[in-house]
DNA sequence: ACATAATCAGATGAAAGGCTCGGAATATAT
DNA sequence: ATATATTCCGAGCCTTTCATCTGATTATGT
């Protein structure tokens, strides 16, 4: 039970993007040295930020991606679920009726709540509060350095 | 990011096992009726349960399995473990000097934290606790079909 | 001794994860 | 207007993991 590195790799593109000033784009070869990925795999996330409609991408020669102003303060469950679908800790939480189960179980609920409680800490973390305390370490790490 | 198979039948046969009465044995057979699983799969869960320690194995004519004395309360989180090994929500949370970033990356927390609550509610969850619960569960639906 | 039941190593097919490559789109310079 | 450099798009490949089964082996009560 893991994020996948896909989704990793989105949250960081999310908070390098939010440490941006606005209107500015970013190339893919940016991005993937910011995050430190693979370049080409940053591909295929950038993608599937840009159809949940998280990121706006640009082609041709200035190209690149810029945050979208609507989702300017995007939550780590949007950008996750952006990349890897919703959310199941378990196939029972699915739908109503996979799990015949359900009824009586007791696991059932367990799973739920587990799921809740991940879900409400991935819910308030917001990338421009996250791009922020990342300036802020940087500062201070640099301050460190001169002393 | 999902439970894998082998613990969700993990979890069932726990808490099935929890319900019946001290020193009762049941076969794999038996068990696998009651996780509603492929028989000869849980074979393989039922050996790291008993790896873990979490059930006594007995081979032979009257053989089976049976709910350690010692771990009687598990909790949901240890029966997890006991087959996908430690929980790990992302990479990064893996061990000290996997992820570079960790010294400065707010995502890092962020996983954590989420990792936490999660874990929090597995670990409270008990199998005598569900065992009862679904007993429960059980004579109030016979009540019901009376009716 | 025999029937029964767990153990263990390994095979398999399907799916997911991680990554690559050729091609289409677009701004800019000529 | 056209060439060109730059950038994103999307199909496809390879590896690993998951879920399941097979079959031979070992242990145990009657």
């Amino acid at each position: 039970m893991q994020i996948t590195r896909a989704a990793d790799y989105a949250v960081r593109v999310m908070i390098h993007l939010a440490g941006l000033p606005p209107d500015t784009r970013a190339s893919r070869a940016d991005l993937a040295k910011a995050a430190e990925c693979p370049e080409q795999f940053l591909s295929k996330v950038l993608q599937s930020l840009t159809h949940a409609g998280l990121v706006v991408s640009h082609r041709g020669n200035t190209g690149g991606f810029e945050l979208s102003s609507a989702h300017r303060d995007a939550s780590v469950l949007e950008i996750v679920e952006a990349v890897e679908g919703p959310v199941k800790l378990n196939l029972c939480l699915t739908g109503p009726h996979v799990c015949e189960r359900q009824n009586w179980c007791p696991a059932h609920a367990v799973w739920a709540e587990a799921q809740a409680a991940m879900n409400g800490v991935l819910k308030k973390a917001t990338i421009t509060a996250m791009a922020e305390e990342a300036a802020l370490v940087r500062t201070t790490l640099e301050t460190a350095k001169w002393n």
